[in-house]
Parts: C-alpha cells; structure tokens; sequence
RNA sequence: GCGCCCAUAGCUCAACUGGAUAGAGCGUUUGGCUACGGACCAAAAGGUUGUGGGUUCGACUCCUACUGGGCGCACCA
C-alpha cells in the first residue's frame, strides 16, 4: 500500500463520521515546515461536522496514533500536518533493495483492462517529431500502467484501406515511371516525400521495368509493406513497442464495417441527403451531421472507424484510451456520438489530444509538411539527440503545452538535457557501487543527516508518483520525480562521503544510495531511458 | 464567424487538478576541486501567473468578459 493510501486510512479511522477514503487528500507540502505530508481534510468537514476546522484537526490530531507516524501537528487556518516516523523511512531502505525491479508496484489497477492506442501514423511515409510526441506519450503510459497493474493492451491502428492508401499506391507507381525513364506526374494530392523515391528505387533495382502495367493496388501493397516495415523499426529503435496491429482493412474483410453500417441504419440515426447517407450525431454532442456514405458509394473514415472501436469494445475492455494530435479534436463528438448509437458506453473512452510539436530552426518555425515531403524524421532527431535525450524531452513535459523544438538547440546544447544530470547521479552511484555487494541493515544508527532524509522522504514517495501519472494519465510526472531525486542525491553526494574507515557508516549509506540507484532505474524503466552507469 | 486548446522568470517548462512564501533547468552574477566522477555543489538576481471582474477560509488552477497565439470547422483521412 503506498504511502498516501495508508495515511488516508489512518485519517479515516481517526473521523467521527463515515467518509469516503477518496475524499481524504493527502498532499505533500511545498515546505517542509509544514510536515512531510499533509491533508486538508478539516476544512471540508466543517458543514459536516458543524465545526471549524482548527477544532476538527485538533479533534482528528488526538486522536491518531500510528507507528509510522512520528508526530502530527495542526497549522492554521486548519491543515492537519504529518511527519514521518524515521525508522519507517530508513526501513525503507531495505524494502527498495529487496524488491529491487520491483519497488514501487502496486495493484491500483485491479487488472481492469486497457486499451491504448498511440502513433498510428498513416503507412504514407516515415514518422517525423510530432509522432515522437504520441509514441513516447502513449508508450510511458502503457509502460506505467502496467506497473500499477492494469492489463495493458497496446494498439497500433493501420489506415490501410482508404483514399490516402490510393494515392501513395499513385505517387510510388509515378515514381517508378520516372525511375524507369518515363513521363510521370505526381498529382497534387499524391506523397512527395523521398522515401517515395527511394521505394520507386527499390522497385526498379528488384524488378526493372518489368512492373510497368500493374495496377495501383500492387503499388499500394509494395508501399504498405515496406513503409510499415520503417515504421515499426523506427519505433522499436526508439524502444515503442505494441501488442497489436489492427488493419482497417480486416475490418472490411471480416464484415465488421457492414454490420456497424447496420447497427447504425437500424439505430433509426441515418437519413439520405442528396444521394449521401448521413448519420444525425447532433442528436448527441456533435455540431453538425456526419456522412457516412458518400454520394459516389465509398464510405468515409467515420465508418470504419465506428467499426473499430466498436471492435476494441467487443474485445472487453474496461477502458479505451485513443492518443490523438490535436488537429483531431473536431473529431471527438461525432466518434463519441456515433458509438452510443451503436450501443457502447462512450464515457470508456479517454481521448488524449496532444499538442503539436513546433519546430524551429534557428529560432524560425520548420513547416512540417508531409505532402511537400518537408519533414524532420524521428530518426534523424535519434542521430541527433539520442534515444534518451529525445524521450526524456518529449516525455518531461505536459500533453497540453504547445512546445517548442529548436532543433539547432537541441544538437548542440544536448548536454544541458536533463536526461544527463540524471545520468549522471546514475553513474556516480554507480561508480561508487561498482564490485561491492549491499547488504541489509538490521537497524541503521548512523544516518541523520536532514539531506538524508529529504531523499529518504522522496524515495517513500514514488509508489505514489506512479499511481498519479498512471491515474492522471501524466507521465511528465515521473519525469519530475526523476530528476528531483537525481538533484537530491548531487546535494547529498557533495556534503557526505559514502565510503569511510568506518564499516557501519559506510554500509548504511551503500544501502541508502542504493536504494537511489534502484528508484532511478525503475523510473526511468517507466519512461523508456536507459541510463548509462558510465558517462 | 463558431468550437477546442494554450498564455507562468530573458528562454524552455513545472506547480501533486482549489491549498500554506508560484518552483526547476538553461542563460546572467558570485563562491567552492589534496574527496567515492566538477557533466557537480552552494548562493544571488529575475514574477502584479496576458488584462478586467466574480465565486470562498484560500485561485496559476473554477466561472465570466476581453487581448493575443495554435488547431479544427469536408460527401479528406
């Protein structure tokens, strides 16, 4: 049980009335003169209870009596203020170097089982930085739910059946013309990228000009294949990892999209308007109808769409989770909407919508554009940053912040990433570990110092950094957490020596940055990096 | 014109979803290596949280009206 959750427990043993324990918030304060956890629990009980609150947290202060709780005071106008008992944070210690991988796990998840879905990039060209963003996003969060154990499925959806497929089954077979010396045009909807050439390439080193007279479906597939291939050995170097493809296509091929088509003429929601069928989604959230058959008989993206997450819901999930890019936000209300029709509970679905990555180039914005082909890859920023760096980037800040990327910056100032201040403190402790074997400690007598125990506070905090990134769904949050840890330990390193004459000392603190090392590993497991033990 | 998101130190971002004196990094200034790694540490300067109202014990956070940016507003996906 993490350190919050008990707390609330002896919080709510300690109330004259019955309170829901999620209503019990435990708070770290900002300054430590106000306890190393706190809860405003007295102000909201006040109608309640009929009291004021200076009164209640007396009342609930004389109460408590717990042996991880060394003291408790009351603060105006009401706070009720707790400190840890320092045995239970040093006893700590031993629990991280016992559980190891595993400290900081928890069952908060009661195995419901989740449904997340991130990149799914169109197979039309190579992923570039704002698919970084998703991926990394979408992959924390996988990664972090999981450890407080929810069921996570991790999905990547194919667009592969759709009007887009069509034309980069065009641009390549435009391109191979020209490879082969023909007259070519790529039209002005078609991919202009130069992994277009490089595949018309491919094409021609295989087959020569042999492949002139097929038609745009083998194109499509040729590009499908090699472009998804790219794809998924881009992300698995970025270390974004899925257990599932779904393909658009199978979706058709199965009769999923036909009988959603059903579903949705026999909700009673569709009408036909000039020669289109349209599906009345104002009658929920939307702003205006949808198509869902155009007038030439081809389906639109919603449809299949529908199908799909119709699909994910059949597959029993307690909870979908879709990572979007922002430009998708007009698109929430019409999937939400369409889906109740069909009979799902649209409130399972959380929609992360992230922010666009800016990028700029000397201080001026890059248009990226995968039409014109103008991109920056994922890749090229991986040759440029490194793996860590480029996580570490995406991964510290909020979904919500329009960030800016200046990628000159970037290059040259990658040491002031502060993916290497945590390396660093890695490596240090380390270095300073290296060849030696912790041992337990039966009952520590040498560590006081108050810089040792601000870490020791941190470190019994991480259960619960995890559970609200997880519950949140923020991942920056562990981002934060590492980098306040990996501070911590620079201030501790540089006022005491870990290794002395004096055995006892020196084995405590081996526990005790031990302990730090493992903490800082876990969460770094949590967000993708690999922290070098030599810099 | 309508809708969604954003605006916090010179710059890039936090602030535990309503808590106590708004915090980090970079940059600037000052001090610290005969220590287990100086890619570090200690400290200073830097803020009317875009603006005006409102809600309450308490607002960066919620409501409202503005200002300025991003993105949507297809029988594209």
């Amino acid at each position: 049980m993490s350190i919050k959750n008990k707390l609330q427990y002896i919080i709510k043993k300690s109330l004259p009335i019955d309170v829901d324990i999620s209503k019990i918030v435990i708070e770290i304060p900002k300054d430590k003169k106000n306890g190393d956890y706190s809860s405003n629990i007295a102000f909201l009980l006040t109608k309640e209870l009929k009291s004021n609150p200076m009164v209640i947290a007396n009342d609930i202060k004389n109460i408590i009596n717990d042996k991880m709780i060394d003291r408790v005071e009351v603060a105006n106008p009401g706070f009720i203020n707790f400190y840890i008992n320092k045995d239970y944070l040093l006893d700590n210690i031993n629990i991280i170097n016992t559980e190891g991988k595993n400290y900081g796990r928890s069952n908060y998840g009661n195995l419901e089982k989740i449904n997340i879905e991130y990149v799914s990039a169109n197979p039309t060209g190579t992923l570039h930085i704002g698919h970084g963003r998703g991926a990394v996003y979408g992959d924390c969060l996988s990664r972090i739910m999981s450890f407080v154990g929810y069921d996570v499925t991790r999905e990547y959806y194919i667009n592969d059946a759709g009007n887009q497929m069509y034309n980069l089954g065009v641009s390549i077979k435009e391109r191979y013309k020209e490879r082969c010396g023909m007259a070519f045009e790529i039209p002005e909807n078609g991919y202009h990228g130069s992994e277009i050439i490089s595949l018309a390439e491919v094409l021609y080193n295989e087959y020569g000009m042999s492949k002139l007279n097929e038609d745009i479906d083998f194109f499509k597939q040729v590009g499908l294949d090699i472009l998804l291939g790219d794809i998924k050995k881009d992300l698995d170097r970025f270390r974004v990892n899925f257990d599932v493809f779904t393909s658009e296509q199978s979706l058709y091929d199965s009769g999923l999209v036909d009988i959603t088509l059903n579903k949705l003429k026999d909700s009673g929601k569709c009408y036909i308007n000039d020669g289109a069928l349209w599906l009345k989604t104002t009658d929920l959230y939307d702003e205006k109808d949808r198509v869902l058959i155009k007038s030439d008989g081809n389906y639109t993206y919603l449809l299949p769409d529908i199908a799909y997450h119709s699909d994910k819901f059949n597959r029993g999930f307690d909870r979908i989770i879709d990572v979007l890019g922002s430009d998708h936000h007009g698109y929430i209300h019409r999937l939400k909407s369409s889906l109740e029709f069909v009979g799902y509970d649209s409130s399972k679905i959380d929609i992360k919508l992230l922010q666009m990555v800016r990028l700029l180039r000397n201080g001026e914005e890059v248009k990226l554009s995968k039409r014109t082909g103008k991109t920056i890859t994922l890749n090229e920023l991986i040759e440029d940053v490194g793996v860590n760096a480029a996580r570490y980037f995406f991964a510290s800040k909020g979904l919500d912040t329009q960030m800016d990327f200046d990628l000159d910056l970037a290059v040259k100032k990658s040491n002031e990433n502060p993916i290497y201040y945590i390396e660093y403190a890695n490596a240090r402790i380390s270095s300073i570990l290296r060849g030696k074997t912790i041992e337990r400690v039966e009952k520590f007598s040498t560590i006081e110092s108050d810089s040792a125990y601000t870490i020791l506070n941190k470190l019994l905090e991480f259960e619960d950094v995890i559970i609200s990134a997880a519950s949140k769904r923020m991942p920056h949050l562990v981002a934060n957490y590492m980098l306040e840890l990996a501070s911590l330990f620079h201030s501790y390193y540089s006022v005491e020596k870990i290794i002395t004459d004096n055995e006892i000392y020196t084995k405590e603190r081996m526990a005790l940055i031990s302990a730090v090392k493992i903490v800082l590993n876990n969460a770094a497991y949590m967000l993708g990096l690999i922290l070098r033990e030599e810099m």
